[in-house]
DNA sequence: ACCTGAACACCGTTCAAGT
DNA sequence: ACCTGAACACCGTTCAAGT
């Protein structure tokens, strides 16, 4: 049968998972679906569009993520934002991936329109709402890529929760 | 005369700041020294070597800054980290190239040291002071890459200074 | 000591031509 | 409509051999 561009994503979601983005090539993905590089090309505009769907793919468990809970919005906030990070550490090279996509769509990617209505339900004016929002996601995903660059080099990544934690608690004191 | 190591450096410098990283290759390198590839690799061990011979240059200016001042520590951190935005702002993907160099030596890179330094005058207890710092400067380089994110694809960029502001004003209060 | 020549194992993308 | 074949213009790195 022929080939469809979610068989493309899959493929590509799956070299990501397994070896990083370091291996996800056009041609290393064409390889392994049997076709030559070019059949891609009528699928998929080009590289970039392949990542920016991974990094939708990725964030995609977010939208659904405790919107009507009970708990304070402030402590929603920093369950979301937990979730966020858990996401993209779970994919090698995840936060380079979803950075690009955020810094393309900053206020409609998942988590910040999330984290802004979360904001602003906790009191604060339109405009902070959103800063708030756009400077936990900066910091988290400044964080995961330290943590993943350090892991792909084998340091040791053993404070990096912690100092993810801290500069959580920080930020939505 | 023969090649030389900081010629190699120089060169890379010159092509990071008018080209950005997406030309900054071995091969163009060698190119515009007039040296086959190969020859590089007597100098340099690898690029990425390069790389953080460049990221160190970019944050060099940092280490003298206004340690000795008068004014409150939290403002000459506030100073500090703007001060490490404009520089990395500067060179085109500059974020990108001190963002590999801050993930393998977080401690000690500025103005992490420095950062540090400031909060813990300012009676931050020492591993609060270290969470700060290492917090600030990954929010400012998220906030970076995603303004050279832009800039590279031709999109807007008018509201990063005000977002890099905010999210400073935040950490900082 | 320092560099060339040449190779190895790759890239992303395009596009005429085939089916 | 969908894919192949083949090309274009590149990569980082190694290493025997030359000077």
């Amino acid at each position: 049968m022929a080939l469809s561009r979610d068989q493309i994503v899959a493929a590509a979601w799956g070299i990501l998972q397994s070896y990083g983005l370091g291996d996800l090539s056009m041609r290393r993905l064409a390889k392994d679906l049997g076709v030559q590089p070019g059949a891609l090309y009528w699928h998929v505009a080009n590289k970039q569009e392949l990542l920016g769907v991974l990094a939708q793919r990725m964030v995609a468990p977010l939208s659904t993520e405790a919107l009507d809970d009970a708990a304070p919005p402030r402590d929603r906030a920093a369950h979301l934002t937990r979730e966020f990070r858990s996401l993209i550490l779970a994919v090698r090279d995840g936060a380079e991936v979803v950075s690009v996509a955020h810094s393309i769509n900053p206020e409609s990617l998942s988590p910040v329109p999330e984290l802004v209505a979360l904001s602003t339900e906790s009191g604060s004016p339109q405009g902070e709402a959103k800063y708030t929002a756009l400077t936990l996601v900066r910091f988290t995903l400044g964080s995961v890529s330290t943590e993943q660059t350090r892991e792909a080099m084998g340091l040791d990544t053993s404070s990096s929760e912690a100092e993810f934690t801290a500069g959580l608690e920080l930020l939505l004191s």
